[in-house]
RNA sequence: UGGGAGGUCGUCUAACGGUAGGACGGCGGACUCUGGAUCCGCUGGUGGAGGUUCGAGUCCUCCCCUCCCAGCCA
């Protein structure tokens, strides 16, 4: 699925084919400096497993190439393979580039290296199309070469002949035969693996994941996206919805306030400590409006780090919320007679006041009104 | 790239989630007048896209950009 805010209006669907896989061990990674014309081979992880799989070309952007790799690094988090994290080496990326007009056959192709982060995939691929496409324009041809991405300046740069790593051959592994699969049936034979029985075996994918959520809760993609991206959350969705609840509320109160406050003590989702308990009886709370946002947040600054019931706290504190309309046009009497100057405003026509009166009124009501009840009986009174 | 800090009128700087304000500049005017002085008025802004909310500069996600530190010597 590929969703850059900013860059799509929505997420769309985009499927590359594989189309080789080969099982290798680690040579070693380069590192390449520029502005001191070195490159150095890490050969910590030389002898490590590896994989690579190869696409065919059937994405045509940055955009798209990133959100594969993406999508690569969720699978691989999610089978447990290696933390994904391309800075670290654990996941690679070359992206090969070429470009043609619609019906034409592709032109020759780059292959770009050295790209350190799913971004950078954006990134380089962007830049390598655009400069495809200008040497084009101006009667230049492009050649086949290997050209590395520079994150600081964001241009690929050729690479000089030294830095072309020649070793790049392939020697084949007599431990390493090649793997015969099978693709429809459920049957192993001593040669021939069974996908189909490897797929019941490991834990969903990230797609099933999100194509569940927003087929069986309605979710709009965007937010399935967010809850797939971050599995704590993911995994307290699908807790919480072992009631009947409203999906998207449920979604918005783990990816809004449930993030703000972990964010605001700089705790990391996947080290939440809150139980899944706690955020029932909260989320009970929220959806029969028995306590509004702001006490919501307040209510998980107080469980953060402890087993507290959000019930008792709540009753404790007296922080249910006010929705008797009696009461709250009162509150707003009183905050009209401490503000005449405002109230005087509004009537004079200075319609956005009207916040200032509510912000007032919400302070000093201890933020326990039912404000959207509130706002509407506050405009009212005005108009009279 | 990793870690840290940032992004509000042209510039600098405010706004517990509640009327985006001030200063400088610029423009216009006044002061009976060529003043580089003073006063008044006007101008003009929340980096982008989605989202949460009765209400977002402020909260959430992603993106973009800037600055600092680190990457070399091992």
């Amino acid at each position: 699925m590929v969703y850059t805010p900013g860059v799509h209006k929505k997420p769309y669907n985009k499927s590359s084919m594989i189309k080789q896989i080969q099982l290798e061990q680690d040579s070693g990674k380069s590192l390449h400096d520029i502005e001191l014309k070195q490159s150095l081979v890490d050969l910590n992880r030389a002898g490590a497993p590896l994989i690579e799989i190869v696409f065919e070309p059937d994405l045509e952007d940055g955009e798209e190439a990133a959100a594969l790799v993406k999508e690569l690094v969720l699978i691989v988090q999610r089978l447990g393979v290696c933390s994904g994290r391309m800075e670290e080496g654990a996941l690679r990326v070359d992206a090969n580039v070429s470009i043609r007009r619609e019906g034409d056959p592709l032109s020759t192709r780059t292959e770009i290296k050295n790209i350190g982060s799913v971004r950078g995939v954006a990134s380089a691929v962007r830049y390598e199309i655009d400069r495809q496409q200008s040497v084009l324009e101006n009667g230049g041809n492009i050649i086949n070469e290997t050209r590395m991405w520079d994150a600081a300046a964001k241009v690929t740069v050729p690479m000089r002949d030294k830095e072309v790593v020649q070793d790049y051959r392939y020697m084949p592994e007599p431990n390493l035969p090649p793997l015969r699969v099978n693709l429809t049936t459920r049957e192993d034979t001593q040669d021939i693996i069974s996908v189909p029985l490897i797929s019941d075996r490991i834990p969903e994918l990230p797609a099933v994941s999100r194509a569940k959520l927003i087929e069986n809760h309605d979710l709009r993609p965007e937010i399935a996206i967010q809850l797939v991206n971050e599995p704590a959350l993911f995994d307290f969705f699908n807790n919480l919805m072992n009631k009947k609840r409203n999906p998207t509320k449920v979604a918005n109160l783990l990816l809004n306030d449930l993030l703000t406050v972990l964010n605001r003590r700089k705790i990391d989702v996947n080290n939440c400590t809150i139980s899944v308990e706690q955020l029932d009886e909260l989320t009970d709370m929220v959806l029969q409006k028995k306590i509004n946002l702001d006490i919501c947040r307040s209510v998980l600054e107080e469980i953060i780090g402890n087993r507290k019931s959000p019930f008792a706290i709540v009753d404790e504190k007296g922080w249910s919320l006010v929705t008797d309309s009696k009461e709250i046009t009162e509150q707003c009497k009183r905050v009209f007679d401490d503000n005449p100057k405002l109230v005087k405003q509004y009537r004079d026509g200075k319609v956005k006041v009207l916040r200032a009166l509510l912000g007032i009124l919400s302070k000093t009501s201890d933020n326990k009104l039912d404000m959207s009840v509130a706002s509407k009986i506050m405009e009212e009174l005005l108009r009279k």
